[in-house]
DNA sequence: TTGGAATTACGAATTTATTCGTATATATTT
DNA sequence: AAATATATACGAATAAATTCGTAATTCCAA
């Protein structure tokens, strides 16, 4: 995705992918419903934006039916990650280590939560020496 | 803080905090200089953002002198924790481990680094039963 | 078959963020 | 003291992000 453009999705963007990445490709209608859970937003801005994105490459969509059905053309970990870099850049002066023993300090990790961190962290070891 | 009214600093603000965080109290001139290690900036738009981050209560600084001062008034790991807090949210929908386990994947940790989580993860495990 | 509901397209208003030019005042240099 | 350099204040242009109204079209139900 890299070698590609890569436009970094907004904030409602982002909100917007998080529905079509947990669920599958569905419509906008399905996406606005979603995104009023939380707090609301006009119809016509969701449909909108997810025209603003299929523009940018981010969706794609199938205009078969009147009803269009949209899907993520964006991996979810590629664009996590990607934005992970700049967020660590702009907000932790690119230490990876500051944000994940903030991020572990301030989220009470399960234990269950632990245990994949430190089978993570012996995998590294090995690989290492 | 998060008792007080709290403004999310956006990325250039959040350029210029990261100077007055690792410099301690600093000039217009110092900062903008700073900024232009990185990234062309004008003088005038560093001084623009500086005195809005004064109006928005991020900074204060010491008018005495013709060269005014200026020092943040908001703190580096409180401000770097409520960011993480919004960007876990936004862009991993809240999982904390999510993001840990990807920052550790992107980011090849040393042993130091590996040695300091554990360290923590053991203190957690200690204070959890 | 006609009227209401749902959908898309389009344009534009609004808000927020970024950038800088110009005016004015103050200090410094010669 | 006059010229030059440096600082702040202010306003405004530009750009980016968000929000929605309206019109036109298509579908469905009475």
């Amino acid at each position: 995705m890299k070698s590609k453009q890569w436009i970094k999705p907004t904030d409602a963007e982002l909100e917007i992918l998080q529905v079509l990445w947990s669920h599958g490709p569905c419509t906008v209608r399905f996406v606005n419903e979603h995104l009023n859970v939380k707090k609301r937003v006009g119809y016509t801005t969701t449909l909108k934006f997810m025209q603003i994105m299929t523009e940018k490459k981010m969706l794609g969509r199938n205009e078969k039916n009147r009803t269009h059905i949209y899907r993520p053309l964006i991996a979810k970990e590629e664009t996590q990650n990607l934005l992970l870099d700049k967020f660590l850049l702009n907000a932790f002066g690119g230490s990876a280590m500051k944000l994940v023993m903030q991020a572990l300090g301030n989220h009470q990790p399960t234990q269950e939560e632990l245990d994949e961190i430190k089978a993570y962290i012996r995998k590294v070891e090995r690989s290492q020496k």
